[in-house]
DNA sequence: GATGAAACTGCTCCAAG
DNA sequence: CTTGGAGCAGTTTCATC
């Protein structure tokens, strides 16, 4: 691991986790620092890259009918250059956008966002068009979001 | 939907899910805006809970091993109390980041954040052990994270 | 919608303990 | 690590076009 993190490292980005947009004053004071030492220890983290960005969390179903679904991909060859091939297809698509690979006998799940089950067709239509080399998938629609934008639970980790 | 978004409205949306730190008076530069109204724009994306807040996006593995797993789930019955209860479970745990429902024979998919296989298997016992009532479930292991953090292409439904 | 400005708050850096 | 503060930048509201 790169940089070593205290409880109080810990702790700011558990908070910056669920309120990007706290000041820093605000902050310190959450964290029992003054401004100066708080501040430097968000320079600090900024800087190792551990804080990779803010992003603003939205609500797409209040306004804006659309389907996510959650797909199983196995790939037709396992060679290196097939699996840079498959991850470079989902990259180009910002309707994906998630991709994990995966252990076991399946080699990605991958979710995605778009507006209605024709444009998903569309997006595997093209996938499997394409040299991705996209041979077996299997879809899963979504029917409700039980827990979305779940932070990463960063105490579990002060300390190691 | 409770709300028409114009154009200008999505591309502030697009911004600030990658830039949620922006100043407000670059983000009125961004999308061609004076201060003001672009405020006021904000404000209402705000108010109608369309933002529904802002986010820190960390690098875990910057600074602690661990494991993500997917959990595709199955429960033991289906009356509508039966999903309540699976529901406040996994809102229970907060190594559990994300839960969907899902149509077809699966009933759940969820994303498992923990420090390693081993608590992963304490987090399913307590799940089993519970009243939980999960009766079979698949795990996959995530070996690499191809595509996270993936903003929802909201381009995609201007004018919707 | 645009502009300009006033009053305020917060940010960044620095000095001194 | 603390406090305090200087100078600056960003925020919010207002009045005017």
């Amino acid at each position: 691991m790169a940089l070593k993190l205290d409880a109080r490292d810990v702790k700011i980005l558990a908070i910056l986790q669920q309120e990007g947009r706290i000041s820093k004053s605000d902050l310190a004071r959450r964290v029992n620092l003054s401004n100066t030492p708080c501040w430097e220890r968000l320079q600090r983290l900024e800087a190792a890259g551990i804080v990779r960005g803010y992003g603003a969390r939205i609500a797409l179903e209040l306004f804006a009918e659309h389907v996510t679904v959650f797909v199983t991909a196995e790939l037709e060859n396992h060679r290196n250059e097939d699996f840079v091939r498959f991850e470079d297809a989902v990259g180009r698509e910002p309707e994906i956008i998630g991709c994990w690979a995966l252990g076991g006998g399946l080699d990605y799940l991958f979710q995605v966002v778009t507006r209605n089950v024709t444009s998903y067709q569309s997006l595997i239509d093209r996938m499997l068009e394409s040299e991705a080399g996209l041979k077996r998938y299997y879809s899963y629609i979504v029917t409700k979001e039980v827990k979305a934008g779940g932070a990463i639970p960063v105490e579990l980790f002060a300390g190691t």
